[in-house]
DNA sequence: TGGGCTGTTGCAAG
DNA sequence: ACTTGCAACAGCCC
């Protein structure tokens, strides 16, 4: 569900809520959503301190604290972070982790409870491999044209695959995948080694867009996604390919395409990408 | 009804 | 070394 547009909509709102938050109590509803340690350990790092900030990098959400432990969360297919700002509202369906805070709830919810909670050192390295080793944020200052087109050239696979891997781009998903080819004119299942320069170019410039414009309406809801406030995000009626297999492209009538790359669903128009 | 689909990622196997 | 495929899980839709 939630791509690097979707994490930096809970981002900012957290941001605005959680810093000063006592942590009460924890109560682990699921604990093997928890990784990495033991519940009660869990328990024994994070209650009793406060939230200081609220970071992201990638689709990853750091939950810093003022203790040597903060909260790594990631969401994966259908996990959620709720605010409640009523402390005895009840709980929303598939609540597997609960934070009782000083002003409020804070509650990791998850469907297919893919998504994980882990422990983190506050300062250094998290020692977690897909934390460690992500690549430039799609939106940061980081991803740049010459860092794009370098990575690009070592990389014999798909571009879309390519574009997936988040040690190449922090932040893209199947649905920004889908746009941004779209967006820069590539056929998605182009060898990332035959990307020219120019490409490159309108690439990370696609990639930039779709991502901004996508977090300016609070992100894409296509089926799951909520904010943390439990609302739906505003972009699915911009999605221009995703979810639109079989229908005409919004730019040429051509009827769009629908095949597996990287054994992920890909939508893409037969002439206007190439 | 059953099977295949789903926004992610790590690991195993080629 | 690099790349692909599947498992983890539960719900939804044909």
């Amino acid at each position: 569900m939630p791509e690097l547009p979707e994490v930096e909509t809970v981002r900012r709102f957290l941001a605005s809520r959680l810093p000063g938050e006592r942590i009460g109590s924890i109560e682990a509803l699921l604990p093997r959503v928890i990784r990495g340690c033991a519940p009660e350990a869990f328990r024994a790092a994070l209650e009793g301190r406060s939230f200081a900030a609220a970071e992201r990098k990638g689709k990853y959400l750091v939950l810093r604290t003022d203790g040597p432990q903060s909260l790594l969360v990631h969401l994966r297919m259908t996990g959620r972070l709720t605010w409640q700002g009523d402390k005895g509202a009840p709980l929303p369906p598939y609540a597997r982790v609960v934070f009782r805070l000083s002003g409020g709830t804070l509650v990791y919810g998850d469907v297919r409870t893919l998504g994980e909670l882990r422990l983190i050192p506050s300062a250094g390295k998290t020692g977690v491999p897909g934390f460690d080793a992500l690549g430039p944020d799609a939106i940061g200052p980081e991803f740049t044209v010459e860092g794009l087109a370098r990575a690009l050239r070592g990389s014999r696979r798909a571009v879309k695959a390519f574009l997936l891997d988040q040690a190449n781009v922090a932040g893209i998903g199947n649905i920004y995948a889908d746009e941004a080819l779209f967006r820069a004119g590539i056929l998605p299942s182009r060898p990332a080694c035959g990307v020219t320069p120019e490409e490159a170019s309108r690439l990370r410039d696609a990639v930039r867009g779709v991502m901004e414009e996508s977090l300016s309406r609070g992100g894409t809801t296509f089926r799951d996604f909520r904010d943390a406030e439990g609302k739906k995000g505003g972009n699915a009626p911009a999605l221009q390919v995703y979810g639109r297999g079989g229908l005409p492209c919004p730019k040429c009538g051509t009827r769009l395409e629908f095949s597996k790359i990287a054994g992920r669903g890909t939508r893409f128009c037969p002439r206007c990408q190439n």
